[in-house]
DNA sequence: AGTTAGCACTCTCAGTGTGTGAGTGCTAAC
DNA sequence: GTTAGCACTCACACACTGAGAGTGCTAACT
C-alpha cells in the first residue's frame, strides 16, 4: 500500500479508479453482480483477481461498491455512481456521426410549438435507451407578445394569448353584456398597446393608471375587465415552474430489469406525474445554469430513489428557460447520457437563439 | 335439463345467467378462479355446489368459461365478458350522488383549452378505478375560427389558427422579403375574411378564385403564400382522428394483478403511444355514435388483447366529435364502466351544446 | 512491502420430491 | 332434475440437494 498515493473519498490512486471504472462499466452493461474474475478476463487490468478482490473490498469499505451476498460480485452504491460521475466520466463525447444526425433531424422538424421538444425527448431517448424528458422554455415573467379575444357565445370570450417565448395560453372570459366581434376587436387592439412585451405585474400596473371615472365608455369598462383576465391568466402561468412536460422512451426504462416488477416501474410513473418534485429539479438545474446530476437516494421522494436524472438548462438565462435531459435506472450510462443531454441542450439553445434573436 | 327452457349461445335460461353474472361479477372483484363453492356460499342461488358444477362446465362448453387448470375454478372468457355486457349489464347506472358530484366538479373548472378533457379523464378513472381517456372534439373538416399573424423574426411569422372548436394549432411560416408586422396585420385581415368559417377546402378554392396577375402586390402574394401555409396545416389537422389525447388512471391499470410483470405493462403502454389503432377506435365510435366496447381479443393488435375500452362519443355528429371512455384488464367492472362512460358522454355533449350552440 | 495461488467457505439457483388443500367430475341415491 | 359422496387432479408451498460462482483468508512468492 506504500508504493500507491493514499486514498481518501474523492481521490482514489489510479488503479482504484480503473478498478471502480470496470466495476460499474460493466454493471451498467451487464446489470448483473460484477465479479473479480470478470473484471481480469475483460479489462487489461494486468493485475489477478485476488488482487482486484483486495481492492474491491476496499472500495466496498468506502461505500463505493456493495455486496448483495457473500458469494457474489459487487455492486455499485449511489456513492459510487457519485463519484463516477464527478471524477471518471468526464472525458466521453457524442461521436460527431451522430450529433451530425441529430442535427439533420432537427433541421427537419418544422416548428410547430411542441416539434422540437418531442424531438429533444426522443432523441436522448434514443440515444441512451432510456427515457428523454424536455420542458418548454418558460420565463420567470412571461411577456405577451399579442392579445387576441373571439366570441364564442354571446357573453363569452376566448382570450389567447401568445408569448413571447412561443408558448400560448387561452382562456374563457365571461361578459357582463352582449358583446360582437366588432368591440372586442377594439377592445382587442387597446389590450395589446397595454400588454405587448409586458409582463403580468407591468400589465396590472397600466391597467391601473387607466383614466378613472365619468368619463369610462363600454369599450374601457370591458378593457379593464378583461386586463384583469389576462393578468390573472398571465400569473397562472408564471406560477408554474414547468409549463409542459415530454417524454419519451419510459418503454426504454420499464424494459430495464430493475423494473421487471410493474410495482417499481408503477413508482417512477407515480413521480412523473406528481409535478412537484420535478418543479423543483427544474428550479435547480435553471439556478445552477449547467448540467445537474441526481443519482438514486439523492432523490427526496421515495418512489423517485431507484431512478437518477441528467438535467441541463438551455434558453437564456433571465429569460425563458428549459431543461432536457434523461431518467433511468441509477444504473444508467452516465457518461453517454450526460454527453448526449449536454449535446442536445446545447443545439436547443442556438435554436431558441436563433427564433428569438 | 327439461324444466329449463333450452339454451343456445345469446340466450341462456334464467338460472345460467344468473350463474355466468356471478362467476363474472365475484371473478371481476377477486381475481381469482371463482369455485363452484365460493359461489354458493356468496350469491343466493339456492341449489348446491354440485348443480354450480354441472352448470359451469355447460358454461364452460358454450365458451363463456374456462378452466386454467383442472382442479380450480372458473374465469370468465372474453366470449363470456361480452354475453355479460350485452345480456346481463344493462340495467346498472351511476347512483345519483355521484351524478351530483361530477356535474359539481364539471361546474368548478374553468375552460382552459384542456381543462374539460383532463377532467373527464380524471372522473372516468377515479370513478372506475381503472384508466380514463378523453379525446378533444375534433371536426371532420375543421373550420377556421380566427387566423393571426405574429412575427417572430425578419423573415419568420408565427401563424396561429383558432378553430371554431377551439382548439387551435400554430406553425411558423417562412417569408420571401423582411416583413413588419404592420404589413402581416394588413394580411392577415385579408385571410380573415378569406378562411372564417371555411374548411381547408372551401379556403384554397378562394385563393385560387384570388385575382391573379399584373395587378398583384406585395400583399397579394404574401396573402396566396400563407394561405397555402394555413391549408397545409388545417389539412394536416385533418387527417389525423385524436388531436390530443389525454389520460389518467394509468397506474391503476398498472396496480391490477394481471400485469404484475412489466412486459405485461410495456406492451398497453407501446399500445397507447402508437395512436394509429386508437384512432381506428375513435373513428369506429365516432362512426356508431353510441358507446361501444372492444373486449380483450376483439382488439387487433396483440399487446391490446389482454385490456378492454369501453368508449362513447360526444359532441355533434356531422361537426366536431370527441370520445371518452376507460381502459382496463379485460377482467374490469363493466357494468359500472358502461354507466361513468355514458354518464361523462353525456355531460360532455351538454358542454359542447352550451358552448357552442 | 505488495502480489498471487490455493483453498475453504458461503450463498444462490435450479431441479426434485412431497404433502396438502382446493376444486373438479362422476356416480349413485334421492 | 338435484344432490351427497368420493376419487382424482393439479397447483402451491416447503424442504432438500448438488452444482457453480465468487468471495475472504492465508501462506508463499517477488
Amino acid at each position: 500500500m506504500a508504493r500507491r498515493p493514499r486514498r481518501t473519498i474523492g481521490s482514489l490512486d489510479e488503479r482504484s479508479d480503473s478498478i471502480l471504472r470496470a466495476v460499474i462499466d460493466e454493471y451498467v452493461s451487464s446489470a448483473t453482480p460484477v465479479s473479480s474474475g470478470s473484471l481480469v478476463s475483460n479489462y487489461p487490468l494486468g493485475v489477478s483477481s485476488a488482487t482486484v478482490r483486495n481492492i474491491l473490498s476496499e472500495l466496498e469499505a468506502l461505500g463505493l461498491l456493495t455486496h448483495p451476498h457473500t458469494s457474489s460480485g459487487r455492486v455499485p452504491t449511489d456513492a459510487g455512481y457519485r463519484y463516477y460521475v464527478q471524477v471518471l466520466a468526464d472525458e466521453w463525447s457524442l461521436p460527431p456521426v451522430e450529433q451530425r444526425m441529430i442535427r439533420h433531424q432537427f433541421g427537419q422538424v418544422e416548428f410547430s410549438s411542441e416539434g422540437w421538444f418531442r424531438l429533444a425527448a426522443s432523441t436522448l431517448a434514443a440515444n441512451t435507451r432510456i427515457a428523454g424528458l424536455a420542458t418548454t422554455a418558460k420565463p420567470q415573467s412571461a411577456r405577451a407578445r399579442r392579445v387576441d379575444l373571439v366570441t364564442v357565445q354571446d357573453r363569452l370570450a376566448m382570450l389567447v394569448v401568445l408569448f413571447k417565448e412561443g408558448t400560448m395560453k387561452q382562456a374563457l372570459q365571461h361578459l357582463p353584456a352582449i358583446t360582437g366581434q366588432a368591440q372586442l376587436d377594439r377592445v382587442a387592439s387597446l389590450l395589446n398597446v397595454l400588454a405587448v412585451d409586458r409582463t403580468a405585474d407591468e400589465i396590472d400596473a397600466a391597467l391601473g393608471d387607466l383614466p378613472r371615472g365619468e368619463e369610462s365608455t363600454d369599450d374601457m369598462d370591458l378593457l379593464r375587465r378583461i386586463g384583469e383576465g389576462l393578468v390573472r391568466t398571465m400569473r397562472e402561468f408564471d406560477a408554474a415552474s414547468i409549463d409542459d412536460l415530454f417524454s419519451d422512451g419510459l418503454l426504454n426504462v420499464m424494459a430495464a430489469p430493475e423494473f421487471d416488477r410493474s410495482d417499481k416501474v408503477r413508482r417512477v410513473f407515480a413521480a412523473l406525474e406528481n409535478r412537484v418534485y420535478l418543479g423543483s429539479l427544474v428550479e435547480a438545474v435553471a439556478r445552477a445554469g449547467t448540467i445537474q446530476i441526481f443519482i438514486g437516494h439523492e432523490n427526496r421522494p421515495l418512489e423517485m430513489q431507484d431512478v437518477s436524472l441528467v438535467l441541463a438548462p438551455y434558453g437564456r438565462i433571465g429569460h425563458a428557460i428549459g431543461v432536457v435531459g434523461v431518467l433511468g435506472p441509477t444504473r444508467m450510462p452516465y457518461a453517454q447520457a450526460i454527453a448526449s443531454v449536454e449535446f442536445v441542450s446545447g443545439l436547443m439553445n442556438e435554436l431558441v437563439e436563433h427564433l428569438y434573436a
